[in-house]
DNA sequence: ATTAATCCCTGGAGGC
DNA sequence: TGCCTCCAGGGATTAA
């Protein structure tokens, strides 16, 4: 093991995937639902379609806090949406920040009565889709199904991975199964062994059934972990949680494989960095020319 | 139609 | 210590 390896495991930090975007929304439904939105407002010069149409939600109520991957999707009385994705650094809350706001929402129905939605990077987006129209948003309307509805099996899974394209990319486009990010499919293809780089349509369908339930085993797992780290987030500043510690490839190059001691590999993948095993995930042959 | 490559944006880390 | 460069990545967009 180096050192670089080392400092890898250290660095990770928790991003909004699938559990964190769904912890938040368990959080914010007993806030926001059935609340009316007296205004919505850019806070910064913002331009392009990731914040459009906020003045549509005046005098229309909240009718539910819902999800979809890692999009929050709040139907409006008046049949807009509102649709909330945090990027890579966006959250959501009732107190002003005092840097990187971006937009608040003046809420009629409950004391806490502004919410606001910060995000450092800009990675985010905030809009109002007038009658609930989502084409403007490809990967919204294209994406797979929920990775903990029941209609998500792995005879699902399996027909969602008819591609040439790498698994690791064809799971990152949200079209097989919403809600997972980089972490998380790294994780996953390490729990069922199977190389990043493996086109997906050679995923046979005991492999897709492996990773079916890998996915929900681990999405299950890090939902309870963390509404503990966000928890925690509320009242302390600057968290770090133990979101690290459950990672067995993800940000570990160097690292030894928990499974075989191998050094976890670093690659990059559909211009993301990409961690497995290279003794537990073999390499897949090439694609036979024809 | 499918797939690959670019771009956005900022703070943190490392180098010197 | 402080400046500089590099890096991270979800998803829209553009290119092939």
């Amino acid at each position: 093991m180096n050192l670089e390896g080392l400092q890898a495991v250290r660095y990770c930090r928790p991003m909004p995937e699938l559990p964190e975007v769904e912890t938040i929304r368990r959080q914010l439904e007993p806030w926001l639902d059935g609340c009316v939105i007296k205004k919505a407002q850019l806070e910064d010069a913002l331009d392009g379609p990731k914040y459009a149409h906020l003045d549509r939600a005046t005098g229309q109520q909240i009718l539910a806090v819902g999800r979809r991957g890692k999009f929050l999707v709040l139907p409006l009385s008046r049949g807009d949406e509102l649709i909330i994705h945090l990027g890579m650094t966006g959250s959501l809350g009732p107190e002003r920040p005092t840097e990187h706001l971006r937009v608040s929402v003046q809420l009629d129905g409950h004391d806490r009565d502004v919410l606001y939605f910060r995000d450092i990077r800009r990675f985010g987006r905030f809009l109002v889709l007038p009658g609930g129209d989502r084409s403007g948003l490809p990967t919204l309307s294209q994406m797979g199904p929920e990775p903990l509805d029941e209609d998500f099996t792995g005879e699902v899974l399996w027909h969602g991975l008819r591609s040439r394209t790498s698994i690791k990319a064809r799971l990152h486009s949200q079209k097989p199964v919403a809600g997972l990010g980089n972490i998380y499919i790294d994780e996953v293809l390490w729990s069922t062994q199977i190389h990043p780089l493996l086109p997906a349509d050679k995923v046979t369908r005991n492999q897709a059934t492996s990773l079916r339930h890998a996915v929900v085993q681990l999405l299950k797992k890090a939902i309870e972990r963390q509404g503990t780290t966000l928890r925690d987030y509320r009242t302390i500043t600057g968290v770090e949680g133990d979101f690290g510690d459950s990672l067995n490839a993800y940000g570990r190059a160097g690292a030894p494989c928990p499974r075989c001691c191998t050094p976890i590999m670093r690659i990059v993948v559909a211009q993301r960095g990409t961690h497995f095993c290279p003794q537990c995930q073999p390499e897949p042959r090439k694609r036979r020319r024809r």
